[in-house]
DNA sequence: ATTCTGCATGGAT
DNA sequence: TATCCATGCAGAA
């Protein structure tokens, strides 16, 4: 990848990039303005930006007062409209005519907001209600975290002041007190989720690390209350709080892929369905590290094997051809415990309690999870009290276990798919696993199709250039989303009675095939130091000079750069 | 005898 | 030290 500094239209919409002139439009997340050409610049100050490039973007919504059409997704429309208490979003000019004009938040860094009580200690603060949603970004993909996904804005509510007090009160509250705050604000995960996936996504593709734009990588604001509030279904699926409740009262600004007042991240789109500037061409595999970023080592932070490591593909392939937003939440390698035939898989505490429904009885709670083909699985999703804790687990995963042909040291991904929030099941064999970082903050490509060697470039805090050589084979294969074709997944049915068949099958692969001995201590140590091996053998980073890494990463003469723009300067791409 | 269920244990972090 | 979680294990079915 090389670079040139020509300033051009930010606009990757803008048919005439390049300009003499700029102007000024909307600010970025790091609070600088973007530069527009005349043009642009000039249909940005007249409000039809929108109208002019994002009209067959998703986002688009109807004033309720005035029924005029407001684009909602994107950062060039952020501050067009305001989000209503009643739900449904209200034009600039008609919400001041009312009472109290709620703008739409900006993403500054100062809307990391301290870790709920719950969070805290979900132990001794458990909810005895109904099952609530927490906040899904307890690390979001690839968001920077100072602490453990510490509430973002996106979680909160922007729509209304309401909301954004009582996500001010998440950090002084006592737990009890907050009970009945959280229950509704914790119910913003949708965007904050999606937000993540954005984030994400703008991290891959940019090959940047936010850790150097703190600020470009705060979530956005979110809207969040008044979901629907019936956690008692005895199904659910992460739709259920979601969709369902955008859908029945509206109030869910998002109602499309970037409906929110989300900035549109360069490089965000992809998943979006609705590129706007198409800058993500850094090449189909990168792996969606969903690493969170700050201090990973806080109490509250998700252990880094957890993060969700999914390339494009993987993503590409859960979301198909729809417009959702895929956003990884985390993966697990498969324990043999986990792989075998009691169809058990013990979830991480930490996740469980982000990313699923809160449970305040071992009963837990059914749980329907979608596999990458659409197939739908209902686990039960339940704890068992342990040393004053929990462990979580999600029951009668042996038939997807079997039908993804999974066994011990594979891993399965929980993404979740947006804006219809279900839960999303991927896996990942072990022979194409990427390897568990760690914390390594590298943004890896993956290995998930990738025909090219896999290299990908970071920018330090130093300004350095972490260049990390991952997997240097030209034949990957396909990631392990894709191998799910080979699974029978016709109807999980069939692939309950073929597990019936096959459980034995499963049994003895696991002791013939399995990394993980079936001894306890031998099979943790068996986890992680595979885990290790894969570092080790798989993982190469160097550091380097900025221009040292462009001189290494200088294409074969043949090679056609794609030209990409990133905040308005112009890259070539090489792939 | 086998499987299921729920909890306990203890190594790892 | 506290916590997590992989797995052992006993009792029930």
């Amino acid at each position: 990848m090389s670079s040139s500094t020509v300033k051009i239209c930010f606009n990757s919409e803008c048919t005439d990039r390049k300009s003499e002139r700029l102007k000024k439009g909307w600010r970025t997340r790091s609070g600088d303005c973007v530069e527009l050409c005349d043009r642009c610049g000039s249909l940005y100050d007249e409000g039809r930006f929108c109208e002019t490039f994002h009209s067959n973007a998703s986002g688009w919504r109807g004033c309720k007062s005035c029924a005029k059409r407001v684009h909602c997704g994107c950062i060039a429309s952020i501050h067009s409209f305001t989000l209503l208490d009643t739900g449904g979003i209200e034009c600039i000019p008609c919400a001041r005519k009312n009472v109290v004009l709620t703008p739409n938040p900006a993403w500054p860094p100062h809307f990391f907001l301290p870790l709920p009580e719950r969070l805290k200690d979900p132990v001794k603060n458990w909810s005895q209600s109904q099952p609530v949603w927490r906040a899904s970004n307890l690390f979001n993909t690839s968001i920077p975290q100072s602490d453990l996904r510490p509430r973002m804005p996106s979680e909160a509510d922007l729509s209304t002041g309401v909301d954004r007090l009582i996500v001010s009160e998440r950090s002084s509250a006592s737990s009890m007190e907050k009970k009945k705050i959280e229950d509704s604000s914790e119910r913003s995960m949708n965007g904050g989720l999606k937000l993540g996936a954005l984030e994400m996504l703008e991290n891959g593709n940019s090959g940047t690390n936010c850790e150097e734009q703190p600020a470009s990588c705060v979530n956005i604001p979110q809207q969040s209350s008044s979901l629907n509030d019936d956690h008692s279904a005895p199904l659910l699926s992460l739709a259920v709080p979601y969709a369902s409740s955008s859908e029945t009262n509206g109030q869910t600004v998002v109602s499309g892929t970037l409906s929110q007042p989300t900035p549109s991240p360069p490089l965000a789109k992809k998943f979006s369905g609705h590129p706007h500037n198409g800058v993500d061409s850094s090449g189909e595999a990168q792996v969606r590290n969903g690493r969170p970023r700050g201090d990973a080592r806080g109490r509250n932070q998700l252990l880094p094997r957890y993060w969700p490591r999914i390339t494009d593909q993987e993503l590409q392939q859960i979301s198909g051809d729809s417009n959702s937003v895929i956003t990884p939440l985390f993966e697990k390698m498969l324990s043999a415990s986990d792989a075998g035939r009691i169809g058990r898989l013990v979830l991480p505490k930490k996740c469980a309690e982000a990313y699923f429904p809160a449970i305040s009885q071992p009963e837990g709670l059914p749980l329907k999870v979608q596999d990458a083909k659409g197939h739908e699985w209902i686990f039960q999703f339940r704890f068992w009290p342990n040393n004053n804790s929990r462990m979580y687990v999600l029951e009668g995963v042996t038939p997807c276990i079997q039908s993804m042909q999974l066994q011990a040291g594979d891993t399965v991904t929980f993404s979740r798919l947006e804006p219809e929030g279900k839960l999303v099941m991927g896996f990942r064999k072990a022979s194409t696993a990427p390897s568990s970082d760690q914390g390594n903050e590298t943004i890896k490509t993956g290995n998930g199709g990738s025909t090219h060697g896999d290299v990908s470039i970071r920018k330090t805090k130093t300004g350095e250039v972490a260049l990390t050589n991952r997997h240097l084979k030209s034949s990957l294969g396909s990631p392990s989303f894709s191998s799910m074709d080979q699974a029978d997944l016709a109807d999980p049915a069939s692939a309950w009675s073929k597990v019936d068949k096959s459980g034995y099958i499963a049994k003895e692969a696991l002791g013939a095939k399995s990394s993980i001995p079936r001894k306890r201590k031998n099979s943790t140590l068996g986890s992680k130091s595979k885990r290790l091996r894969i570092e080790n053998e798989d993982l190469i980073e160097l550091k380097l000079t900025w221009e040292e890494a462009q001189g290494l990463l200088r294409p074969p003469l043949n090679h056609v750069p794609n030209v990409v723009v990133i905040e308005g300067y112009e890259f070539e791409e090489y792939e």
